[in-house]
DNA sequence: TATAGTTGTCTATATCAATAGACAAATATT
DNA sequence: AATATTTGTCTATTGATATAGACAACTATA
């Protein structure tokens, strides 16, 4: 275990806000994603892992004792702990990004479950991505990914109420974007634009995306378009940092 | 400040090892950040803002206290709390990604700082990425970006020690890592892929990009590579979200 | 079968985080 | 000048967080 987690510096803030369980459960999720301990490795001892973080063994045991509550580890009383979740799942992102195409091969299974729907007047914000008038009515779809039954992402997308009457019957029987703006004479579509910024999970995160308190979310804000410019979807997608990473596609 | 704020869900979370202060601070930030309030607008009383997340006046006190010391908002006894710092910068990434061009018209001044820089061996991680033997000598360069005086970005890169003997020299000399590739003869250079993620920063972040602790940083994991698409640069790159978004470029 | 190493549980103590209430100090408004 | 609004300060109390030490329970190994 010496080499392992080296690429970190092993420091701990204190006063920060953020308790020190949790910033040592961030650091071994990290160590863990980042490919420093194989599938079914041991941890270091909890007394190693206190001296290395200069902390109590008690602390170093409610991080893993979090973590434990999480499925990311299981602990054996005098064995060890050991790590049972694998690397995360690289989700690409570029201008022909698909959820489903994007996670062959890294997973077996994936859907897009709708969670609900409705419609509202578009804020200034959507109104000016799709290019409609402030206020007109837009259908809201509230999405989750899963894969291999594990939630990876949850999303808002926001559609013309016009253009796309019944877009979520069409996604509530598809459970596919695509699938579903085909039905309405779109073939093909592109990503205009993607924003990236990240937060901690609000509750709707964590309870959609199966998360402990205070994890992080990345967040995307994106417009999709048809080949032709025309801008037909407006989206903020969120995906838990610990479980997911976004690789950005070279070249399109 | 009805409409303000009213697109995140105003939910804390408890006993989640992240206090209740941080986390109001980060909706505040958030708030701000996405343009909910204009500069210098008046933030909502704190009687009004404890009532709306639930919390006791003193919890928001603290996080606005936080705020305050970290140069965000400042608060006038009798009158009310404003908001002084801008909308986070936008920071453009794709495949001809380059610092300085990239925050053109956002700043009116930007450039790169060598901290340090040193030569060592290449990890296995590295050694893939350049193309090059594990073990084989590498230069790695710490930078941090800088515009208009604040820090944006935390970097480290490495580059092949033979083939770029001295870049250390060049990018003190040029506070640019373009220019200084230029020396070598690399005329041009494209992002051959850009892996992203988010963390809480840790002591280093904290201390090059002037941050409170508990703060989180976007991640990105870089290679670029020739136009004949030869490797010459590993780089990991840390930005503050709370001041600085990824914006994907269209066309990469 | 000892022994060393590891996780699990218990008690105790100190500090941080959060709530609660009261009132002072400064500002804006009537 | 009087009043309402808002931030600043103080005391007190409760629960979560972190430290400290001791020992039990379990596993692997010499």
């Amino acid at each position: 275990m010496a080499g392992a987690m080296s690429g970190q510096a092993n420091s701990i803030e204190r006063r920060s806000g953020v308790s020190l369980w949790r910033q040592i459960a961030d650091k071994i999720l990290q160590a863990i994603a980042s490919g420093d301990f194989a599938e079914n490795a041991a941890l270091p001892p909890e007394m190693a892992l206190a001296e290395r973080y200069g902390v109590n063994r008690h602390t170093v045991r409610s991080a893993i004792a979090a973590l434990v509550q999480d499925g990311v580890l299981r602990a054996e009383q005098g064995r060890g702990t050991f790590v049972l979740s694998r690397k995360r799942l690289s989700y690409p992102i570029g201008a022909r990004t698909r959820f489903s195409t994007g996670l062959q091969g890294q997973t077996t299974e994936r859907h897009i479950a709708l969670l609900s729907s409705w419609t509202e007047p578009a804020t200034r914000r959507i109104a000016e991505a799709l290019g409609i008038a402030r206020g007109a009515a837009v259908i809201r779809l509230e999405t989750r990914g899963e894969a291999d039954g594990h939630p990876v992402s949850r999303a808002s997308a926001w559609f013309e109420a016009g253009r796309f009457a019944g877009i979520e019957d069409a996604m509530a029987e598809t459970g596919s974007i695509t699938a579903s703006l085909r039905r309405f004479g779109v073939d093909d579509y592109l990503r205009q634009s993607t924003v990236l910024s990240a937060r901690h999970a609000d509750a709707d995160d964590l309870a959609a995306l199966d998360l402990q308190p205070g994890a992080i979310v990345l967040v995307t804000v994106a417009i999709n378009v048809t080949p032709d410019g025309r801008p037909i979807q407006f989206s903020e997608s969120r995906f838990p940092a610990e479980r997911v990473e976004l690789k950005l596609s070279a070249s399109e």
